[in-house]
DNA sequence: ATTCTTCGTCGAACCGGTTCGATGACCGAG
DNA sequence: CTCGGTCATCGAACCGGTTCGACGAAGAAT
């Protein structure tokens, strides 16, 4: 079931194989044929272990996720599908490593034991110690998400700051004056996650720049959360008349409070936000959002990681997508009274 | 940066040095200290794939989920999510293999490439080629779902037939007469997908049981499923007055045709089954329904993998789990006229 | 007929660990 | 003083591939 067993059957030497297998110097046409003979006989296939130890890579992408204790949302959930199909298009597996504490093994072997030959990091802090780790042990690397000062990595992201603006423009020009931010956790905004602040900044600058009364909330990722979060500020600011949200897992809540409180959308309050398709759809009525095209983001990341890992002195790359805001119907006129 | 060089920078030889880390065999202090201290100094972690071939195994598992194209139910993802958890406890690396079509070469790699020490599989058919290709490369796997006759292999399920059964007499005794299935997407059905099976089975037979009239259906996995669906169903069978569902994802749907139809639950109709605990929480009533243990699920999945890992001519072992129905407020009696 | 290529193949070294048998130093017992 | 037994360590073999230099045979050029 190795390679010495096949040349052995084969009547040729071990070397013969590999280069009938790989193509990597010609064999004589009736050698290759002898040897897939054999090999489909034995149904033999390389051991992967042998040939990453000696080709010095091991055809495997790293994916780190937030651990499982944090349920992922439906748009992190797209970004590893898309990275896993981007990823067995080239032929390479993915090993999946849970992060998001510090000092956490499974991150640590992947990084220095050389199970993978480049990392796909997701769910990133402005500042996080994860990009650092991985600079200095000078491991490929992509990340969905950018730090604050990316410098000489390679990222792929959203543009949450300009989404959220288009949304907020979007509302102006429906005649809303007051509205309102659902960002994501407490937690989460205090240990510096990315999307959460960005969006407050463009939310601040665009309500600034339109005249309008902003509003922000945090809350965490639950549907319970959005139920007593939109509850509450509807009590703390009554006047608000629209929201805008980054928050997917509070969604089924904010439903529940609209439909509590006797509240139709759009006709008494319009809702937008940055939101995967498919929640933005099932939402009733479906929801005039940013959609978050997770399935090109992935699949940008593995191509980034992959030209990264091709030539190791490249110059870095990004990409910052703005998709559109598809209007569906959750945004209407500012009701009057 | 490998053994050879910590071994000369401590003055000692390569195998002191490995068996100073396995603790294999006795290595006096004096030794030992002197080689924590260069390795701590250099940050020398084992390459993966030598130690790999060298030891026979990779202390990797294989988790084959469901392409992505078709998309993960929330259930399945706590599946992933509990066994990249479990594994992570015990030190373990997941590789990701997605697969569903028959002939696909990333799930060969992982069985006969020797990556992983161990397989799991979900989301399969009462009859399975994966199960027989495993079975065959003498490959440990653990099943979460299993095959019609399961032989020798090990699996964890959950009871779809039994749980069902509940659901069914927890409406008969509402005094519901005239029920209906909701099952998942008919292609699934009729690939042989077990827990739509299995439902099936036990639904007509505690329907049978109780009197009451049996109505089926089938449901792509969407939204806009669920809602064409349901809508066609209440012009058909228009007694109908419960349902009973293993399509987490076609709910969404349900609830907005429920919404359309101006019908409450649980006052106009009664909505139950078996659902992932979030998304039976987020539903607006909180859904009564049979809560699938997914984190449990993965858990013992890789408690069995490990087992047979460890001792691979043990005998094999499954769990059937049987969760109770966790009474929330989708249920009510029967709506009279 | 001899030399030079080209082609196909082989043997050996190497990747970076683990593991087994052997060896030498040191100890206490006889 | 010698013998037997630990204890700590070493060297070599091995896991299963890839890759490099070399070599023999056949054909082309001289």
């Amino acid at each position: 079931m190795n390679i010495g067993e096949i040349a052995r059957r084969a009547g040729v030497s071990r070397s013969t194989v590999s280069y009938a297998l790989s193509g990597k110097r010609p064999v004589s046409a009736a050698t290759v044929q002898r040897i897939n003979d054999v090999i489909a006989e034995l149904g033999y296939r390389p051991n992967a272990s042998a040939r990453a130890l000696a080709e010095g890579r091991t055809r495997t992408l790293g994916l780190v996720v937030p651990p499982a204790s944090r349920r992922l949302t439906d748009v992190q959930l797209g970004f590893v599908g898309s990275v896993v199909d981007a990823a067995a298009a080239h032929d390479l597996d993915v090993l999946l490593s849970p992060s998001g504490g510090d000092h956490d093994r499974s991150f640590e072997r992947i990084v220095t034991g050389r199970r993978v030959d480049g990392v796909i990091l997701m769910e990133i802090l402005l500042e996080d110690p994860r990009v650092e780790r991985l600079s200095q042990a000078s491991l490929p690397f992509v990340t969905i998400g950018h730090v604050e000062h990316p410098g000489a990595s390679w990222w792929v992201d959203v543009d949450y700051g300009g989404l959220i603006t288009r949304c907020v423009h979007h509302l102006a020009d429906l005649g809303h004056e007051e509205v309102v931010l659902i960002s994501r956790s407490a937690e989460l905004v205090a240990a510096g996650y990315g999307p959460a602040l960005r969006s407050a900044t463009g939310f601040l600058e665009a309500t600034a720049e339109r005249g309008l009364t902003a509003r922000m909330v945090c809350c965490a990722d639950e549907a319970a959360a959005g139920l007593a979060c939109f509850e509450q500020l509807r009590t703390q600011w009554p006047g608000v008349t629209a929201a805008v949200t980054i928050n997917e897992a509070a969604l089924p809540g904010v439903q529940r409070a609209l439909h509590r409180a006797g509240l139709e959308v759009p006709r008494d309050f319009s809702l937008t936000g940055v939101i995967a398709e498919r929640l933005a759809e099932d939402f009733h009525p479906p929801l005039t959002a940013a959609d978050v095209p997770a399935a090109d983001l992935g699949r940008l990341a593995v191509d980034l990681l992959l030209a990264q890992i091709a030539d190791r002195s490249a110059e870095p790359r990004h990409a910052l997508l703005e998709p559109p805001i598809s209007l569906r119907s959750s945004t209407g006129a500012r009701p009057r009274g």
